[in-house]
DNA sequence: ACTGGCACTCGGTACAAAAGAGTGCCAAGT
DNA sequence: ACTTGGCACTCTTTTGTACCGAGTGCCAGT
């Protein structure tokens, strides 16, 4: 049904599309890209295309736009990931290698990824349930409070505030501190529930409370929750896509405030550099329909802690853009596994 | 030269070219307010205000808009703080009073001073230099590495990971840490450097390699540092504005990325819940040329800690969004000094 | 199976005319 | 001295019309 010139020709439809922005006819696509054969048979075959859905006409006697369908067929099939060129490999390592800390490292890469792809940048943090608990410290901030530090293997910081119900002492804290370090330290995150049932019990009866309303905060507060932080940047990048979709500025914008919808967006990380490219609807977000999402996993060594990606209009540079995503992801794993 | 009335004519014009964006003539002013005058007197007036550059006219033909000029007047003499209503006030302390932590009392703020206002939202963490040290605590991460945690009493945690030359043992760290406390607790950020001037030199030969590490990082990142913090929120807010300035959203999305310009615009803290309206040029940045900024210090009791603030078009309604911005700073200062 | 030719369809542009909104100014009224 | 109604004038916006060009679909010929 589709033999190689019609997917030929439907590249370079993507091809010119994309640079362009405007409808593609015939004529256009023959002097622009050497196929070989004359508008006439372009057109055909443009028409077979339009018949399997892989190209649409905005109106009757325009030129041909891709569709969903159409994109889709180019990232699986017709596309090739371009390599970056020295000057970005070369922007990637000095962007991210004087980063100080997790946050920076975060930023950093949220920036560089908007530079690199001129799009919308998202990236997560380190995802909490994949972390390894490397300290856990209490400082007590008065009689009757602490403050419950966490720190990961992967350079995360959380911490919370704990409202006691009486007095505790310095050594008491110290003590508690060193039972809850010996008992966690090491593990995985989501395996605290678990490491802390049998805990309070085994806490001696002056510490009790203490404990108690620490084990609560940990298992409240930082397990329980699958809101693992997400930013973004490079929104202004926005405004060139808002020429063509003036109206579809509005929800992407809206898009980007709601933790909950990039959460979503970014998916689920599975193993590290693995590229993902949702098209169009294949987003479930309402606002998100002409958008197009590339992300990829990023992790130390084989273990994946979150993702990243950027959001572009569904006419984006498809190779380029998961060229850059991708050999982000890759680097910023590296950093991480150094730390 | 400018009698009441004019004044009045004034007003008028602004909160009609506010509520609906468009020029205002003379005829749309005596029907919409009850001037007792005739649309020929209002025209008199109106070529008066003219003449003193208060107001303009788009083209020769079109109503009058309000110049800078004109808005300064405004917010200066003519107008007077809108109350808030119940439902405002109830969202106000339903929003923040469910907060955690810092970062959730910066986040909810910035999230609620947006919807108030449906403009565009800044707030600035507590200013680490106006803030006191509560707790310094030093994790051993491993023999060669230390992380740094420095708490204040505003809330703020900041950490930082020090690479250190030779090994350390816990005894040292305890150490070591314990006269950093003591030496540093309940003393402003700024003091640092002078309390730290003659730190390393009293310290014991062992711990002198790592206390003069500590306190290097201290003092560079940590105290040199004024790159305060700064969240925003709201952007989609934009494009209802975008409507009118399609070319000036992009310079204002690029500016909202930019802490420094961010922290610039909020300006200096002053005194606690002062307000501060700065209207078009008036900033100094570029891209807000046809914006203006309503900012508010917050603190806990008579401390400036930081400022927060929202971001709109120069035709904002200036009495709603100023008595948002009042009560959204105050509250917050409340819910600070509690913590 | 490809190609050239041709009639047809529309969107975009250019131009002119008309409509509408608002002003400035003047002469008259209070 | 201030206010008012009237009126001519200006300039934008809208509407209507014609036209051009890009692009298609189809058909007959190679």
């Amino acid at each position: 049904m589709l033999d190689d010139r019609k997917l030929d020709v439907l590249r370079a439809i993507v091809q010119d599309f994309v640079s362009t922005n405007e409808p593609v006819g015939s004529k256009a696509l023959v002097e622009r890209h050497h196929l070989g054969v004359s508008p006439a048979t372009v057109r055909n075959d443009m028409a077979a295309l339009e018949d399997e859905g892989y190209i649409a006409q905005p109106h009757t006697s325009a030129g041909r736009v891709p569709t969903e369908k159409g994109y889709r067929l180019f990232v699986d099939r017709l596309s090739t990931i371009k390599p970056l060129s020295g000057a970005e490999r070369r922007a990637i390592e000095q962007f991210l290698d004087g980063a100080l800390d997790l946050d920076d490292v975060v930023r950093r890469t949220v920036r560089l990824l908007a530079q690199l792809t001129r799009q919308v940048a998202v990236v997560q943090y380190p995802s909490l349930d994949r972390s390894l608990v490397r300290h856990l410290e209490l400082v007590l901030l008065s009689p009757t409070r602490l403050m419950l530090v966490l720190i990961t293997d992967t350079g995360r910081v959380e911490q919370r505030v704990i409202d006691l119900a009486g007095d505790i002492d310095d050594a008491s804290v110290a003590a508690l501190r060193t039972r809850l370090n010996t008992c966690l330290v090491g593990n995985r995150v989501t395996e605290l529930p678990t490491l802390l049932a049998d805990f309070v019990d085994s806490e001696p009866a002056a510490c009790r409370a203490a404990a108690s309303a620490v084990v609560a905060v940990l298992l409240a507060s930082l397990v329980d929750r699958h809101d693992d932080r997400v930013i973004v940047g490079g929104a202004s990048n926005l405004t060139r896509l808002a020429l063509d979709f003036p109206d579809s500025v509005h929800p992407v914008l809206e898009a980007l405030e709601e933790q909950v919808v990039l959460i979503k967006l970014l998916g689920e990380a599975s193993t590290p550099t693995e590229l993902t490219v949702r098209i169009g609807d294949e987003n479930q977000y309402e606002g998100l329909r002409n958008a197009s999402v590339v992300t990829a996993s990023y992790g130390s060594g084989s273990r994946a802690l979150a993702s990243l990606g950027v959001l572009g209009p569904m006419r984006m540079d498809y190779p380029g853009t998961m060229a850059a995503v991708s050999a982000v992801a890759r680097y910023v794993g590296r950093i991480l596994a150094e730390s």
